[in-house]
DNA sequence: CATTCATATTCATCATATTGAATGTTATCT
DNA sequence: AGATAACATTCAATATGATGAATATGAATG
């Protein structure tokens, strides 16, 4: 990891949280992380409430899985990923405290074209 | 920041907090930054502590000040560094906790050779 | 089994971060 | 002023991360 040198015996236990705070150093890894926040989504639902391309959304994804933030579920043709421990929202919440202005919450309903089987059953909840 | 692009509207507002992580993800500054959770310390004494080198510590500080996570005094030949806002213990105790095993503290007297105004005083409280 | 839908992965490219080495700066002391 | 102690900065090399484009996979359906 990292250019890994100038490290030492009191440095290195660090690295394991250096990599937690790593995986959350990104902004769609963490608008993803408060999609989950409101319980589980399938990626095209992801897709469309942050506008990113399928791919991009998957390879975030990936990177969000390899740290162990979420885990994923696989139903019929969807994919359905959700947080792997709560305590994350206990740091991210921490974090955005420290922020100079709030941050504005996430889109209510982004005019979904999501034809996952929640949304086709409860649509874009108006 | 970044390499910027592939972002969106409702990305965009988690920049400055992905920046706040980014800072943090780095095992040298998390180091540094418990260093200053016992109080303020010149950069003689971060390098002892931790055994870095002193220019490579003067360049993880100068991260953390521009992340506004540490403020400096000049005191003389010294410069003690201090965390600008505690709040940022309680996203690190947080994230530690999500860790599957806990840190070990930090060494309690690394046979110092800091020679600062109060290692002399008080030479590394045996 | 071919097709389709939802999602995943790979690869190449570009951007950013890390690090070491060298050098610059500032305050103090003689 | 010159020397020195403590720190800071710059520069270049390298490593790592981010992104887009293309392609692959796996489950379901006809």
């Amino acid at each position: 990891m990292m250019n890994m040198n100038e490290n030492s015996a009191f440095t290195d236990p660090y690295d394991s949280l250096a990599a937690l705070f790593r995986a959350l150093s990104h902004p769609a890894r963490l608008a993803i992380l408060e999609v989950l926040r409101e319980g589980e989504a399938c990626v095209c639902h992801i897709e469309t409430l942050l506008g990113l391309r399928q791919a991009y959304v998957s390879q975030q994804l990936m990177l969000l899985r390899q740290s162990r933030l979420v885990s994923m579920r696989r139903q019929g043709w969807n994919v359905f990923y959700y947080i792997s421990d709560p305590r994350v929202f206990e740091v991210l919440d921490q974090a955005r405290a420290m922020l100079p202005a709030p941050l504005p919450p996430l889109p209510r309903t982004p005019a979904s074209q999501c034809t996952c089987p929640k949304c086709r059953i409860a649509p874009q909840m108006q």
